[in-house]
DNA sequence: TTAATCTTGACTAGATTACTAGGTTATTTA
DNA sequence: TAAATAACCTAGTAATCTAGTCAAGATTAA
């Protein structure tokens, strides 16, 4: 089962990305600071996250990302795919060669997890996301402190 | 989150033990043929199900394990529970402390996954499982396996 | 040109996993 | 009683994975 730091991160980050681009493109810079990602690791997952379609880049001073289509049609399955590897709850990446060659006695059950789980990130949108009361508040308090210019605790 | 070999491994021995337990204790050495875990990783995860009160033991020559509880009394989640941390998406043990002392953009996101799983591995008994019909074929095959005498590849 | 920003790849410390090794203790059978 | 059997326990360890860092470049706006 493949759901780590990389997967939240990413979710997060495109979150982050979609609540602030009204205003255009993105800087990862900002992201890094208002989700306190480092910003090294932020750029390989949008490596990946560009590769994918997910986001557009803009180059030079002012550049940065936006999402490359609607947040109506980016589910969460779609962003923890693309860093991940993916949602895969058998150890034999659902292959059915988990005993010797053939089928372990449990594999049937991991495949139906696995397929729960897809299911309920499938069903839910970034545009879902964006809309929930309690993330709105969160990343209200996130535009202040970092309008504030306060500086991380990660920092000092 | 936290679902790797430990857990199922688990959940395979326990669903071994409840199928062929019908005569008495059965040995760890036989499940470890059976289902090709290794023995001594077994007795440790045998240990933290015992200690959770899922299986009782009996020492000395034709000793072995036996459930402690009904089939329809265990559910998957109680054994993975029982073996490994927890099952939780979050990445702060559902503290709510991601970010800086406060919740991250999506900890909702993940408390509600965190619930679904756990929801769904709580819905399935062990007794359930045995009832399956892919379950039972593939036990049978290992038991035709066993009695045969077939060396495992891994002992080659 | 230069500064800001994206892009890529190689590398790594530390943690975790899935074991192995080697013993001890309880119980039963010969 | 001795030997066999199986649970029980502790410590170590190789391999793998995670969550990064670091460095060198490519691209483009000002």
């Amino acid at each position: 089962m493949r759901l780590t730091t990389k997967g939240r991160y990413a979710v997060t980050a495109l979150l982050d990305l979609a609540i602030n681009q009204s205003n255009g493109t993105i800087s990862l810079a900002d992201i890094s600071t208002r989700q306190e990602i480092s910003l090294s690791y932020l750029e390989q997952l949008f490596s990946k996250l560009r590769r994918r379609g997910l986001v557009t880049s803009v180059r030079g001073p002012g550049g940065g990302y936006r999402l490359a289509v609607d947040t109506n049609d980016i589910n969460i399955a779609d962003i923890v795919d693309a860093v991940d590897e993916s949602i895969d709850a058998t150890n034999c990446n659902g292959r059915g060669n988990c005993h010797e060659g053939s089928m372990c006695l449990t594999h049937h059950l991991w495949m139906d997890l696995s397929v729960q789980i897809r299911d309920f990130l499938k069903s839910i949108s970034l545009a879902a996301l964006i809309e929930r009361e309690e993330i709105r508040r969160i990343s209200a308090q996130q535009q202040q402190l970092q309008a504030s210019g306060k500086i991380p605790l990660t920092a000092i």
